[in-house]
DNA sequence: TGGAATTCAATTGTACACAATCTAATTTTA
DNA sequence: TAAAATTAGATTGTGTACAATTGAATTCCA
């Protein structure tokens, strides 16, 4: 039982030490396009719904205003996305691409082959993984 | 392709998230203990092998200096471990426990089986995760 | 053996994360 | 409908992460 209990320890460690292998395999690709991993996750979103408002963006990558806001705040000084408060309701900050920012898309196209690639996952880790990961994130999802 | 190449792009994702997930449900049982994540894997690290460099303790962890150092500086302030320049090799900083920092373990001793109960991992979810991930990390290890 | 290369930790600077708090706007409800 | 509750985002403060650089100590090796 005392093993059990170190071994599960070690399971959160392997979780958090994957996390950051995962983020500096990115780093080189993405600060080619100067951005960083977070920052990367951001513009995904974007270019798949166009306009989010941070409460929309929270939610899809699980990050609070504390973390977002900042963010947004670079990811506007470099031109790729505008910040637009809401004329309906007041309190929301709608998040736009800027044509830089929908242009950068094309350049971040081969990032996922490349990170697969650097990464070096095989199928059964694929298949295995993402569905037990995701049932697991689910399972402490809000609501 | 396109689809395997975004399914991909979830799944590091999927390590990012879960990654914030576990550390969010070690929060309240380590604030008790006034540790946080990063501080409670250094602790766990100093309960198992007592002494260690920093360079030890950054490879055991995965950490560098720069993130080391602040971290064990506040283990410092608060009294749990004690930073000691060898005098073989001067350039080498040993981190000890103190007595406190060894009290603690017995405080510590039911956050796995807590942590355990909290993330609510399946027995199965624990033997399947825990190999793969090591072998992952395993495949990108220096040397 | 003495200068070059290496090693170890610390420092600097940037960028997350997130708890806690705050403010303004909107919605609820008594 | 006016006060209370809720919501959205920003702010503040603490603590990681990590790249890049620095400086001191040690090792290499010509």
């Amino acid at each position: 039982m005392k093993q059990q209990l170190k071994l599960s320890n070690q399971l959160c460690f392997s979780f958090y030490a994957l996390s950051r292998l995962v983020t500096s395999h990115y780093q080189p690709l993405l600060g080619a396009l100067d951005l960083t991993y977070p920052q990367y996750l951001v513009m995904l979103a974007l270019w798949e719904h166009d306009i989010l408002s941070v409460k929309a963006l929270g939610r899809l990558l699980m990050l609070d205003s504390g973390t977002l806001t900042p963010l947004l705040k670079r990811l506007e000084a470099k031109k790729l996305i505008k910040r637009v408060r809401s004329k309906e309701d007041e309190r929301i900050v709608n998040i736009h691409l800027t044509a830089a920012g929908k242009h950068l898309q094309q350049q971040a196209a081969d990032v996922p082959e490349k990170i697969s690639c650097s990464m070096g996952f095989t199928a059964e880790e694929f298949n295995t993984l993402k569905p037990m990961i995701d049932i697991i994130l689910q399972r402490h999802a809000e609501e």
